[in-house]
DNA sequence: GTCTATACGAAGATAGAC
DNA sequence: GTCTATCTTCGTATAGAC
């Protein structure tokens, strides 16, 4: 039987995340995601009962997972190219929406609410990007780098796909991203100790 | 002479500039600018006839064009540390505010409106970007790199620096951008031809 | 030309009928 | 438990007094 479309609650979290990734933090508004999902406006409190920072927290994490959970198919062992399909993965994205998708995550660290009663968003991002990043250091690591300049790469990796990203949609063309893909797929291999 | 002070228009344009970098596109509304700037609401549409887009892309443009004037004086022959100071500056924005300013050309790229009329604040950012990575590529090209790789490398740079600030804030340490800074600061050096 | 006052819609959040 | 109706605040933008 028709178990199959996800219930009212988690279609708000997934057109949450879409619209963080489109619009940034701010414009992703409790209305529009309640439009967006079928539900009536009043019902969100129910499934949400600490409003819009809960949501938020909820898409974030949620983003976060998925791409963490593509990181650890693409570089489990015996999969050297990994990295590449990887980022192969995020260029399609960019690509097919026309330059209108970004990152969910990023835009939870930066559109800081002029409010600002707490960081819930901010610290979920955080989270988020320190998985990331962990999970990268430890792909570079079982590659044979030392554990600080594995670190050091992981970061450089993560910072420089967003940031391309940022240049890409600025400039709606996949340009940047690819001079980004290129440098760094070929930097750790240029690192290796063994 | 008192010529001193900022009229209120260009106070705007620098609170603008402000709000951009902290707060994000759609949390920079024309009231607030009002009363950051210490003028009435009612004459912010006798400077800028064309609303909310003409004080944004003018912030844009301003922001840019001073980090643009840091990189020229930076990058200027007989400075090869150049590119190391212009880093350090940056990183000290970041760490004096606590984490708490971005990059508000980024902030214009990422923000879309939902009504999204045009796209003049994306476009101005677009001139922005491309413009520093042009600064960029000359400085690596007067330094003996090859035009394509030269373009790859500033490229790098730009992105992974925005990329680095976002994890920064997040996480609300330096210690990303830390390890950005050491590797892009190597990088050029590594692959000169010279 | 400067600024007060306001129109009008949308934001987050809640009350309370069903 | 679901949803309509509403409160309050803030958004962009304008009208019109001085």
């Amino acid at each position: 039987m028709t178990k199959p479309a996800l219930d009212s609650r988690q279609r708000m979290v997934v057109a949450a995340a879409d619209m963080l990734a489109r619009h940034g933090l701010n414009a992703t508004s409790i209305r529009e995601l309640a439009k967006r999902a079928d539900a009536p406006l009043g019902s969100t409190y129910h499934h949400f009962p600490r409003g819009k920072d809960q949501v938020i927290v909820e898409a974030i994490t949620l983003a976060g997972a998925r791409v963490d959970a593509g990181l650890e198919l693409y570089l489990q062992a015996g999969n050297p190219a990994g990295l590449g399909q990887f980022i192969a993965s995020w260029r399609d994205v960019l690509v097919r929406s026309k330059f209108r998708i970004g990152c969910p995550v990023m835009a939870a660290a930066i559109d800081e609410p002029l409010d600002a009663e707490g960081d819930a968003p901010r610290e979920a991002a955080a989270k988020v990007f320190a998985g990331w990043r962990r999970r990268l250091e430890k792909a570079f690591v079982s590659e044979g780098v030392g554990k600080d300049e594995a670190a050091d790469l992981a970061t450089l990796v993560i910072a420089s796909l967003e940031g391309a990203v940022v240049l890409c949609r600025a400039e709606q063309s996949i340009e940047p991203f690819d001079r980004i893909a290129r440098q760094i797929e070929s930097l750790p291999r240029s690192q290796l100790r063994t």
